[in-house]
Formats: structure tokens, sequence, C-alpha cells
DNA sequence: CAGGTTTCTGCGTTTTTTTGCAGGAATACC
DNA sequence: GGTATTCCTGCAAAAAAACGCAGAAACCTG
């Protein structure tokens, strides 16, 4: 087994199930446990996961407070936001993702607006759910604990049912050359269908994000009708994505 | 269970019930009460906790509130929650329904267990989300902003395809002559599929609720095969429950 | 393709962390 | 004031991590 390999493998389970242990992975992937320490080591050092005694936990496994580095993005998202509110309109039928530029949006949304917004994500729905005039459609089926949203394939055959107006996806991770790009398997397949179900696809990313890659792909640029930054249209960062024909907003 | 585990569990459960006792941790975790200690220790270092003697306080405790008017049938209610959870066992499947009965099982629900649990109610599946083991599983539909849970027929539907082992029901109201009865038509529509589809019902209501009719009608007392109180299983209120042929507990 | 270099992996040893236990001190409760 | 918890300290065993090293594999590179 190639060490990238093994990595991805150690970061799906990690994703998955919120915590690994290093002994049941050095038997499932049967490496020393020194290997898998180590490998549990550069994962760490990337950000990717917590590594603690025994094993490791995911990101989203405290992450209960991030003050500083939230509210600095904070604004930046609150911007992207109100870009995406202007392109929805009374009536419309919206799906979206998680994520927080996504919550963001969520707790942007003017009182008076008459929707239906549609996810699988929980703490995006909640608050729709504060929201006086929306309707709210929630995709069922079994719960990531980590991502807090439900995946699996009855949430995918659902959303293959519908035929939003909109989709808005946060995103991980976008870049030209590969995309939009993620790191959780079964995200991934989720976002899938939301681009292929929906008429009109709207990516929204921080600036930080851009031109960066994720291990797992979503789709390819040609399939997002619409990129959200909280960048001017105009910037040399943007260009790219321009020249690939996306409405740069 | 991993160290930050143990230690996310306290936390949540400090900032659940605004206190801890030691003994009933190290119960619950199954270690030694010196680790429970040092844990406590720990986290009061962080300042995420306040350290007593006989285990921990929420800081939000300090500092005004004296539990509130739902402290009475709060206790009440663990009550109920503790004999409901008597009745699961590892591997089962088990459909709730909403309300704070089904939220304060779900809070109490012992931390080793390993369990599938399945909901449309939003407030009850945060709770379950927090469980270190058990699976969840969100029925999804339009979610009725008032109940917060999921409605309609798409949730019927699905309750339809599923067999769980158990399912508790939380009531708004009991009656030897009405049988169940609530006062939302679509939670009644949901609930009346719950009972068909599960092997073995089991409802829980607290005294106040027994001998009180709401108008819209669930299911007799045929249909339940349990039911859970706080009051002792002798008390003769709950006589002509026994005499209908219901296990009363 | 041959030779050299870098990277990766497993093993033995040492160090650190974690956990439980015992006995005495401190504290709460009656 | 006496008794029963609870708490702290030191300690020891077990588990895990870190470290250094050497063989193996992969990867340049000319």
């Amino acid at each position: 087994m190639l060490k990238k390999e093994r990595q991805a493998y150690i970061l799906h389970q990690v994703n998955l199930h919120n915590k690994v242990l290093s002994s049941s992975l050095c038997t499932e992937i049967n490496v020393s446990e020194d290997t898998i320490r180590r490998d549990l080591q550069e994962l760490s050092e990337e950000g990717k996961i917590i590594k603690v005694h025994g094993g490791a936990l995911s990101h989203s496994f405290n992450e209960v407070s991030f003050p500083i580095s939230g509210v600095y993005s904070q604004n930046q998202k609150r911007l992207i936001a109100q870009k995406a509110i202007s392109q929805i309109q009374n009536g419309m039928f919206i799906l979206t993702s998680g994520g927080t530029t996504i919550m963001e949006l969520a707790r942007t949304l003017p009182p008076q607006l008459k929707a239906t917004f549609i996810s699988g994500s929980i703490p995006v729905i909640l608050e729709y759910m504060h929201h006086p005039n929306i309707e709210v459609i929630l995709i069922g089926d079994k719960i990531s604990k980590n991502s807090k949203i439900t995946v699996g394939s009855e949430a995918i055959a659902k959303i293959k049912q519908i035929k939003p107006d909109l989709c808005f996806l946060g995103t991980n991770a976008i870049d030209a050359e590969h995309g939009i790009t993620d790191n959780d398997w079964e995200v991934v397949q989720l976002k899938k269908a939301m681009i292929e179900s929906s008429k009109k696809v709207i990516c929204l990313s921080i600036a930080e994000k851009i031109n960066t890659v994720q291990p797992i792909r979503v789709c390819g640029l040609s399939d997002i009708d619409m990129l959200i930054t909280e960048l001017d249209p105009g910037n040399p960062l943007l260009k790219t994505f321009v020249d690939a024909g996306i409405h740069v907003l």
C-alpha cells in the first residue's frame, strides 16, 4: 500500500468516525505502528487531523471555538453572503450544501424573503428554521458526525429527485486546473449529486481557498455557473475563472 | 476511549446539566475516579469548567441562575429516561419521536451504548449527534417550524420502509378511553406511521399527562406495548393501563 | 541501465504519557 | 466531634511516542 493511499485511507476514516486508534489502524492496514504514527504526524502537521495520545481525532471534534480566525474571515463571508443573496428571488427552490460560508448566508437572508431552502446540513437547517418566511426541506439519511450533514445513498437519491433553481455550494478548495475538490468522500458524493440536479450552480469561496487543492475531486470548472468571492470580480486572482467562462461576482 | 474524547464528553455533560459528579462520571465512562479527577483538573485549568468538591460546575451556572421552573418536571423526565434506557440493548435500531422527554432520554444515553437512533426531530437529533458511539439516521422532509420536526409524506414513507426494534414515543396526552391523542395533525400522521412500523412501542409520559385528552387520536391502548412514567408501576393511577394489558414500568 | 541519492519502513531502545492504586490529609455532613 | 467522602501525593505498571539506525524500495541522473 502506498504512503499516499494509506494517508488518504486514514483521513477518510477520521472524517468518517471522528476518531481513529493507531493500534486498530496498524492491524487494518497491516503496517507497523511507527508508520501509522508517522502518518498521523504528517497529517497533523498539515492540519488535516488532530493527533492525540493513542490515535487521532477529526478537526470538527473540538472545533467548538475558533474565535480569532473565525471573526477575521467572518467579514469576508458576510460579503460573500450579501452577493449571494442578490441572486435569490422570491419563490425560488434553493439547494445548499453545508459549511460556514453557507451558515453566514443563512443568517443574512432578508426576513421578507419567501423561498424554499433545501439542505442536509444540520447547522444550516437550524439557521433556516429561524427565518420567518422560508420553507425548509431537510434531506434525510445517516448523519456524518464530523461534517454534521446527512450522507448516504438515500440523501443522494432524494437530491436527484429534485430540480432546484439554484444551488449554493460552499467550497473547501477550488483551482483552475482541478476544479472544486474536497477531502471527505461522502460529502463529495453529495455535492456531485447537487451539482447534477441543479439548474444553476453558484460556488461560494473565500479567496483563501482559491487555487488550493484537496484530494478528492467534486467537479470541473465547466460545471459551475457562477463564482462568488469577497474579492472584486476584476481581481487578477480570478482571471482564470473568468477566462473559463464562469460568471464571477 | 481516548483522553480527549473523555474530556469532550465530560465538557458536554457539564454544559448540559450544569453540573457533574465525579462518582457518576466514573461509572458512566468506566474509568477510575482518579482519572476523572485529573480530567476535571485539566479542564478546570483550561477554564472550561469550575471544579468543586465532588465534581464540577458549568461556568454559566455560577452567574445567576438557580434552576428555574423546568427542574421539577426535569427530574421526573430524567427518571423516565433512566427507565427507558433499561430497555435498550446494544445493536438495536430505535425510532424516536420528538419532545422534551425524548430530549432527556437522548441526553441520558450512556456513552458506551452502541445503537442506531432514527428520528425526524431536529433538537433530538442534535443531542444524538453528541453521543460518541451511536449512529444517527435523520428522517428528511419539510420542516415544521413550530414542532421542529420533519413532517410530510416523504417522512412517512421513509418510516414505513424501516422496521425498528423499539419505538420511543413522547406523548402529549394519554387516556384509558381514548388512548394516545395529540394536537398537531401532521405530528399525529408521523406517530401513526412510527407505531405501525415498530416491533415494540414504548410510550413515555409524565404523570401530569395521564388521563388527559387532546383533539386528534394517535392510537389506542392496544397499540402500545409499554408505558413508562415517573410513577411506581403499582400506582393506582396506572391501574387501568395495566388492566389493558400494557407493561407498565 | 548502472550508480548514487533520497525516501520509506520496521526494529530495538529510551523517554514520556497515562492510568490505577495505596495511604495520609483535607473537607463535608450529621 | 466523629464519620464518611473526597482529594492529593507519590509510585509503579502498562501503553504509547520519540529516537536512532539500518535495510529496502523508489527515484533521479548521467
